[in-house]
DNA sequence: CGGGCGCTTGAACAGGGTCAACATCCGTGG
DNA sequence: CCACGGATGTTGACCCTGTTCAAGCGCCCG
């Protein structure tokens, strides 16, 4: 699923190219105007958004190759925030002229087509995972999924960084932070992951996917759709 | 955001119009080559998959207006089931030639768009709810979303139909089978709704509000998304 | 140095799950 | 027309998982 060289030329004029940024920067907030999408190319972001009661809840985390913002489409404002977890560069494409150009190049428009939709089907499995899972095997497959992720396809990194802090794993997967926190210290104690600072290293591989349980999942893996 | 009388004639020219399905019947099923997306022109739909233990998760209760089919956009695989809950009409809209389709319809692209996007957000609001609200709160919101959407955009429809089981709801949900009779229960009998046979009446549409308490949404409300 | 944030750990509590029994509805066939 | 069986829904009692409340530790950065 590449674009072709000319594809890429049109493309190059439109986006703004790594553009920087800092840890708790924000990409964009609920309310603003919708005008881009952001491809990540390198760090690792939050999106959120804020209930009426003022609470946050994370919607998702986000890494290099995937895109942001794809939620203002619709109404044409942003519905919630992306935010980074540590120094990011991420590209800024314009969705007006992404648009205009989807007539003209067709693999693009497929591309975009194919990450919502894919972003549709992730949410499907989230809902597998929020609603039928027991705590154990939420955090077992938090952990592997981030795994696979940062090893972009090629199968699982059994060393992995865990950016985020134990608040905002907890509020993901609508848990208390104490329960993470005993959590990920059972299976540290149990000698199935290690950790040392932000660095996981899985050490019994089978023993976490036997804890992670079930999932719906049935994507294929290999093949992951990128933007830029 | 209406689709101009050309680009409909263009639509008419694909898409295989009413077709009827009865209870019961699926409209495509895991691992089916996709090959159409489907627009439900009346009746009651649930989209489920099923987890590699075998148990159900219920995705989604779709009605008259939205779409259904989309995730399987992104691997060519339909990833679930969508099943008539009652008998229901459908178009179904081969996706394949909507895509040549797209490059000159540009109205009907940057529909399609943003019905994709619309359900990302939904999902967001979703994770809310499962992540933060209670089993009280959970019926509540379930049952004012779904007379909200029963009343196509229209505010709020104060009876309408329920058409699924207690198990599907509970499913759906992320609670037991018993917690959603017993919450169902306790709101007739405290006089907030009121149910004949699959009927719902809204009563107390204040105190109803109130339980359902916080929302992510931010949804212009009136301006459904419709594709044909 | 100190204060705040992130994290861990313990103890008590409760929301909702589980198990079990029973009621109700409905289609089917005798 | 009624009797049966299966699916659906209700209700009660008990108990477990994960939350809540509370205290304390380590670390970074001003």
């Amino acid at each position: 699923m590449m674009l072709s060289s000319s594809e890429i030329e049109s493309l190059d004029d439109i986006i703004q190219r790594n553009k920087s940024i800092e840890k708790g920067d924000k990409v964009y907030s609920v309310g603003e105007k919708f005008t881009h999408i952001y491809a990540i190319r390198s760090g690792f972001l939050k999106s959120y958004c804020i209930s009426e009661s003022g609470e946050e809840q994370i919607t998702g985390f986000h890494l290099a190759g995937e895109i942001v913002g794809l939620e203002g489409i619709n109404t044409g404002v942003y519905l919630g925030f992306a935010e980074a977890l540590e120094t990011s560069q991420i590209c800024a494409i314009p969705y007006e002229k992404l648009d205009k150009l989807n007539s003209s190049i067709d693999g693009l428009r497929q591309q975009l087509f194919k990450i919502m939709s894919q972003e549709i089907t992730h949410n499907h499995e989230l809902m597998l995972m929020l609603n039928q899972k027991n705590a154990d095997e939420k955090i077992a497959t938090f952990l592997l999924n981030l795994s696979a992720r940062e090893a972009l396809g090629k199968g699982l990194n059994l060393k992995f960084v865990l950016p985020m802090t134990r608040t905002d794993m907890a509020n993901y997967l609508g848990l208390a932070l104490e329960t993470v926190s005993r959590i990920v210290g059972k299976l540290v104690k149990k000698e199935i992951i290690s950790i040392d600072h932000k660095m996981v290293t899985i050490k019994q591989l089978d023993i976490l996917s036997e804890l992670a349980g079930a999932s719906c999942h049935f994507s294929h893996p290999g093949e992951q759709n990128k933007l830029a």
